[in-house]
DNA sequence: ATAAAAAGTTGCATTATATATCAAAACATT
DNA sequence: AATGTTTTGATATATAATGCAACTTTTTAT
């Protein structure tokens, strides 16, 4: 494994452990543990970690951060061509309304450029253009759903019926496959909402 | 395979992979090393992508993380202790409405188990509170401001235009402090917005 | 307070990667 | 087909990274 990978990784371990050994760091890399100290100081250096005696620990201890990691292992190549081929299907400049789930964000990482306006209400997909300065994301309202990072409620159903875009992209499996049945049922008025705003619908199925 | 298409295919691996080394993509592209180094050293030199040793990485990783951290360094013993005080003029089992900005973030922090439901247009504030399961957390729709992370937009202000909460939270410094003129003038029909909907307003200024 | 243990530091040989250069191959143009 | 240009893969040399081992400092235990 390469320096820079490596120092990313004890980066973003130190934020979740919050601190750890240098063996334990060391053995997570898979690297010496002379190579992992000179890694840690070079993070000390840029200020991204803090070391002490036998290990290190974050400056920015976890609670300042939404993580929201996608736990997305399986069928991952199927999805990903499901999304390949579900992007290419968007014209340059369109609007897009993007529904959450694993499937749907797997599309969303192959849209690249090609979207003007990104309507979601899927905080991880949010996210995957939040920094991106070529495009809007319009972020419904609504309550969070802890486990699947969405919103949910009224106000999200609100937000998608007061919206227009060229294309609505649905997911089936992504809510099923997670969905509790409370959830489904709330998942699926923001669906129609989302349907009814948008002049072509395309539905992820896998 | 040609150049041009090359690059674009290693710049697409990228992307994705965020890291890879030389060897990885010379057989990801069925080329030698010694083409991939020019190409990534071409990359580079256009700004799409890093060159580290052994490997390149993006510049725009799109991770599957959503992070919204706090870059907030000053005055953050001030801001701490009028958090805490603002905080404490929270009755248990109150719905409160909280601003963005640094300050009305180190009041969340401060509120703990107090609130019952939370209503915001600042994602680094819904990140607090969105992984308990304690809290519900409303989250504003929006158009996402990427410096700041909070959300704006009139459907923001429509939001806490039909939500009605005990406390409304704002803050001050927080707006002066960081906005451009522009969002400055968002924010401001948001506040006024968030104002109407609660019963008593608390107005944070350092 | 002192010794033992654990962690940190330094220098060095080994290995891996980067840079520069060059000849062969592919390509386009005439 | 012949020429000039670009691209490619393979060298040799330079630079950087790694792991090891001897040694110093800090921590822990008695």
């Amino acid at each position: 494994m390469h320096p820079e990978e490596r120092q990313a990784k004890i980066e973003a371990y130190l934020q979740e452990a919050e601190f750890a050994s240098l063996e334990e760091l060391a053995q997570r890399v898979e690297m010496s543990v002379s190579t992992v100290r000179r890694d840690l100081t070079e993070l000390a250096r840029a200020g991204k970690a803090r070391r002490t005696h036998g290990g290190a620990r974050t400056l920015q201890p976890k609670t300042d951060e939404f993580v929201f990691n996608i736990r997305d292992t399986r069928q991952v190549d199927e999805k990903e061509a499901i999304g390949a081929a579900c992007a290419s299907l968007i014209e340059p400049g369109q609007n897009v309304i993007i529904d959450g789930g694993t499937t749907c964000h797997h599309v969303a990482r192959h849209l690249g450029d090609k979207v003007a306006q990104m309507i979601t209400n899927s905080l991880p997909i949010a996210n995957l253009f939040s920094g991106s300065s070529r495009h809007e994301v319009l972020l419904s309202g609504g309550i969070i759903y802890p486990r699947l990072g969405v919103l949910v409620g009224p106000h999200a159903v609100e937000t998608f019926s007061r919206v227009h875009a060229d294309v609505a992209i649905l997911s089936g499996s992504g809510i099923c496959e997670e969905g509790i049945y409370n959830s489904h049922a709330l998942l699926v008025d923001i669906q129609r909402a989302m349907m009814a705003g948008a002049a072509k619908v395309i539905f992820c199925l896998d």
